[in-house]
DNA sequence: CTGAAAGCGCTAACAA
DNA sequence: TTGTTAGCGCTTTCAG
């Protein structure tokens, strides 16, 4: 593994120029084929590859677009639930990395490492022409600057109005209309009348969003309402869906009708914790939760949900990317609001059968 | 936009030289703090970004690992199913990231463009330290000289024996043996003895593998083994395997006690076609798949398969090649087999209720 | 169609 | 602790 050869190396041993050996490989057809071939020939022989970061530092681009995540890992997911366990961040990398190919880009992704000493944000942005960033992952004010250089989409968590950030291209999708849907569900559909809600205690614009919806639609039905969610957890895991659910059932007022949960991960914690008390979903308590996990089919019963369009989310991130590295340097940011689908399935006492699921919002 | 500020920018406004600027960002403790400070906030009133490139041009190392994969997208699995559908690359993908980060490194992943034009491999390989490559997503001569110059780590596909690449690192699963072991089940325990096996008409040697676990498994109970799969479909997906569950139907003696399919994609759709055609499962026929994809405990009844932990190979294959990034410059090629997992479930009579599954091969 | 030469932005000795 | 000075390997005018 000697060293790697260059252009250099490959134009000696063909007998051309530096000049031409790049021509091969950028404009094909802007030199003759015999030359071409002795040049191909040679840099065969030598194993040569060229060199991206030579390419980029002289071309000024990369080819490349980045994705940024949280460190989605559930910790309390077990190893066999973890094969089905595809979460938010596995799907919209597969539909940017689909996006992606169609526009010859490679992606490029990084997850946040959790202690992570240096800056995520700075290491992938500087490998990239343009990137996304799922929202939470990476410090506003880092963002602030780096989206003055290259593009940047911010994925979920809404548009904060009126902050540094409100010049950012913005995907998310439609948590409140969703979540008011499905409460909308619950309440006129199944009657039910007692619901919690179980959000977080960090702050994320989209819990709030769906806790939003939630109390919209308890208004509407003229069902109680607390200005607040009846459980903040700490996190949004399975764990912390079930210690929730374990406090609910505590209370003097004895367990609600429903379970609101923010999220899948939580609804089945919270499911688990209601099967070891010994009371039936949905018979005792409906549960459920907001995403369309795969895993929420699995368990049983079925959980109804709000399936988010994460893939199709991946895709238009980098259709607005590859937009704004074509040209139109000035224009408005642009702000995306995708459709989610009410999934009702058992967990909420619409039987085994998945009912035909409806697009909300945007 | 403009042009990107460069460490000469940030190193005029903070009154330092470009040297100065690059310790800080580099190894921040060699600097005063009084400097450091003042450059850093220079660097952000710049909006200040690293250029990755240039970086890696200078050091001559990138912080990145590579993953080249297939298209593996199956035009036949519909949206719905597509959610739950988590293929071999996405959970690769995953175990790569994973491990990837502990290491410090991003992931760079490209999958092949069916009627891709420049090469896949050499744009991923000129931008990363090291990288791996799933089998058959890569024409062989093209790693044979990119594998000289930068570790390479072969995912699944035996090593080709006496081959130009069995210089290189390689990680597999034990195809032949959890075929051995899912088909003797089928045998001895179920006793069955007609067993189909459903290849796949492209050389593949993980399917080669297999196949010969079947036959070993058949050989060893005295079962009829014919030499060559029953068939051998186009593609592996749903729709290759609906239609071979339906020729392997149409023959003169009927069809046989048990598909063993070479993947769960074609499994899945042998399960479609054999209920369209009012046959039960297992009752008139067993299906077996091979893979352990999420779908296969969706669809009724749940899949019988081997699970490939898919995870782990990605990590392992981080391993390696951190490993190899590590120094050990001129050590043997590594070779790992992983074990395998057979999950009895419903479609080869075991009942509904997953069996306890036992790690097989490696 | 091909060559010469000037950088691209950063790191890494080597000095100071 | 900080500055100077070479490149790293490639693209890209501008000539020829």
């Amino acid at each position: 593994m000697s060293t790697a050869p260059t252009v250099y190396d490959v134009a000696e041993r063909s007998g051309v120029s530096i000049a031409t050996v790049s021509r091969v490989y950028r404009n094909p057809d802007s030199v003759r084929a015999q030359t071409r071939e002795r040049v191909l020939a040679a840099a065969r022989d030598l194993g040569y590859v060229p060199s991206g970061n030579a390419r980029g530092l002289a071309s000024r681009s990369t080819g490349v677009l980045g994705l940024c995540f949280p460190d989605y890992a559930d910790p309390d997911t077990d190893a066999e639930d973890d094969d089905a366990a595809m979460l938010y961040s596995d799907q919209i990398i597969r539909g940017m990395e689909r996006a992606a190919r169609r526009h010859g880009y490679a992606l490029l992704i990084a997850a946040s490492l959790k202690g992570g000493p240096e800056s995520l944000v700075a290491k992938v942005a500087g490998r990239v022409d343009g990137f996304a960033v799922m929202a939470r992952t990476v410090p506003t004010e880092e963002l602030e600057g780096i989206s003055r250089r290259r593009p940047v989409v911010m994925l979920a968590g809404p548009r904060e109005e009126g902050d540094h950030l409100d010049h950012l291209d913005h995907i998310e999708v439609a948590n409140f209309d969703g979540q008011r849907e499905l409460t909308r569900h619950l309440i006129e559909d199944h009657g039910l009348r007692r619901l919690a809600f179980v959000g977080s205690a960090e702050e994320s614009p989209d819990v709030e969003a769906r806790f939003q919806g939630f109390l919209a639609a308890c208004r509407a039905a003229d069902v109680d309402a607390p200005e607040e969610p009846a459980v903040r957890a700490a996190m949004m895991t399975q764990a912390e869906g079930a210690r929730a659910a374990d406090a609910l059932c505590d209370r003097a007022d004895g367990p609600p009708q429903a379970l609101v949960c923010a999220n899948d991960q939580m609804a089945v914690g919270a499911l688990h914790a209601l099967e070891r008390r010994g009371l039936t979903v949905p018979g005792d308590v409906a549960v459920t939760g907001f995403d369309g996990i795969p895993l929420g089919r699995l368990v049983r019963p079925t959980l109804t949900t709000v399936r988010q369009p994460m893939l199709r989310m991946g895709e238009e991130a980098v259709e607005l990317l590859v937009r704004r590295l074509g040209g139109t340097p000035g224009s408005d940011p642009v702000s995306l609001m995708l459709p989610v689908t009410v999934a009702r399935r058992a967990s909420c006492g619409c039987g085994p059968e998945e009912q035909s699921a409806v697009a909300i919002g945007a």
